[in-house]
DNA sequence: TATTGTTATACTCTATAACTATA
DNA sequence: TATAGTTATAGAGTATAACAATA
């Protein structure tokens, strides 16, 4: 039996932490804050067909995303268009500057995480995320 | 590659979030709150030599840790000892109803995280969890 | 009437500083 | 002087309520 380990919530947690605080030193290099990158990360397989949508895929409330949408829009990252079919909405999408920096973040937190688990042969590597996607899609992760 | 995938971090959180939403309702069956939980927890395995290294090991402030041992002191669960050596220091330990309560929720939690995880073969099932322990002895996430 | 985006307010949680008692 | 435990205060982060515009 198992009964020694850790309960699993405890180990996500603590390895999402530790993940967490080696990407940290990664986009600040790159002057983008933690929740920047959700926002930037979100749109990039895509617009928002709306701000609430975008809260609801990103699991923050409506109202905590306005100001983030407001600095990345001043910083020239995203556009917020209103929807001509519903004029309520706005359309929220990346420019391509903002393209540009999520791709050259994630491929700088890639590299990161492949120097993190060096010691860990390529296959077991490759096996343990597979099995990480797994777990995730049988526990409905992503939505 | 493995280029198309989640971050590693954001997976774990992600995880994190679902199995911790998972242990609450098992916890609140046993009237104990999570942060109840991580101290009862750390106390398993013997004492803790004094509140600061109590709160050490929890990665949680002294300050915070004081009402919670409060709380747990008065259900009957826990007992503070001034260290005979040094009586700056209390020793902290279980009670047997304290001991017995932790046993309860973690058996209650494992079979909750086996029903979770029963469309996975065992077989699987536990490779899986084996490389989660490697991979968090590789990322030193328990100190 | 219901919903989007927005602002303002209240609340919770966490971090910091200060105090006492012991060493 | 330094550290453990404690208390009180300040700050950050989050949630709730209310509003104008649109449907």
């Amino acid at each position: 039996m198992d009964e020694q380990r850790h309960d699993l919530g405890a180990m996500f947690v603590r390895l999402g932490q530790v993940m967490i605080n080696a990407e940290l030193p990664v986009l600040e290099a790159h002057d983008v804050e933690m929740w920047d990158y959700v926002i930037l990360i979100a749109l990039r397989d895509g617009p928002a067909q709306s701000q609430s949508r975008l809260a609801a895929a990103t699991r923050r409330d409506k109202t905590r995303l306005i100001p983030i949408l407001d600095r990345l829009e001043g910083q020239g990252l995203l556009r917020r268009e209103p929807d001509p079919a519903d004029r309520r909405n706005r359309i929220v999408d990346l420019t391509e500057p903002g393209r540009a920096l999520v791709a050259d973040c994630q491929g700088a937190i890639r590299r990161m995480e492949h120097e993190l688990l060096a010691e860990l042969p390529e296959a077991d590597r490759v096996s343990f995320i597979t099995q990480l996607e797994r777990v995730s899609a049988l526990l409905r992760v992503w939505g």
